[in-house]
DNA sequence: GTATATGCAAATGTTTTGCAGCTGT
DNA sequence: ACAGCTGCAAAACATTTGCATATAC
């Protein structure tokens, strides 16, 4: 798989002559390793050496290419990172902690995709809004964080 | 509506032997007039003399007691704030301009919100979540910004 | 008179940027 | 040699906090 996220990063950052640097191979593979998205720290962590300037920097860039994304939680909470549903393959939505930040993934069922595909054009194309994707996070709290 | 809002804020804070002071009512009234939640600058403009520390901590007084609530568009956006649903009596979500930060509400269709309901308790209760919400936004470009 | 609310200014935390040096092609 | 990448330090930004004063009950 990682073999894979390698190979499409290069090709698409080649294009915009960019490279796939170490530490961009690095941030690539510690987000594939992940269950779930990362903030900069935790990928700081994973990444010893990583500046943090350089951090910020190549995720932008991967952004830019669309092999990450970036997930915006709770305002509480700094941003997490994962990588992009074009290169995984898999559409998915979070569960988010309201408690302690955990964010974890999930994939909805075909039935609530589709209800939820439909349901979401009427409501762009009623709006005049030219839907790019939708977002269905559950909030609430995770086991840990349930008395 | 609006005395509605005063009066539900008033018997909340009181509660915890706070006050609906001129300031949080002047929030009050300004989340009620806008179409679609307000930054924290937006409604300092709406509310000449309000100090930057009393506008976030008097949202902050009121989300407390479930009056307003803050509303996390795009990471990069500064927070929205919009009177509670506790209040409002409406549920709703959120569209999502990625060009320009605009957010817009919308209520979900009963057929869409009774889909979404049913599929996010199945996945809560498969990840062990408690759920308290849910968030299904439109993420796109508005009237504006689509080309 | 006591607790709460306010304004101002300073601190905080995350993210972004400037710049000088390093690296790959 | 040149474009792009890096680290370090400083800036920018939204948000929070400390403190002294003002206000409401």
């Amino acid at each position: 798989v990682i073999e894979r996220v390698h190979g499409e990063a290069d090709r698409r950052l080649r294009r915009t002559r960019q490279r796939l640097s170490p530490a961009r191979r690095r941030l690539l593979d510690a987000l594939a390793d992940a269950p779930h998205p990362l903030t900069v720290s935790e990928l700081r962590e994973a990444i010893p050496g990583l500046a943090q300037s350089s951090a910020y920097r190549n995720l932008a860039a991967l952004a830019a290419v669309r092999i990450v994304a970036r997930v915006s939680s709770t305002s509480e909470e700094p941003d997490r990172w994962e990588l992009s549903e074009d290169i995984t393959q898999r559409h998915h939505h979070h569960l988010l902690c309201t408690a302690c930040g955990l964010v974890l993934d999930y994939e909805p069922s075909p039935r609530l995709e589709g209800a939820v595909r439909n349901g979401l054009a009427a409501v762009a194309r009623a709006h005049r809004f030219t839907a790019d994707g939708h977002r269905l996070d559950v909030l609430g709290r995770c086991e840990r964080c349930t008395p």
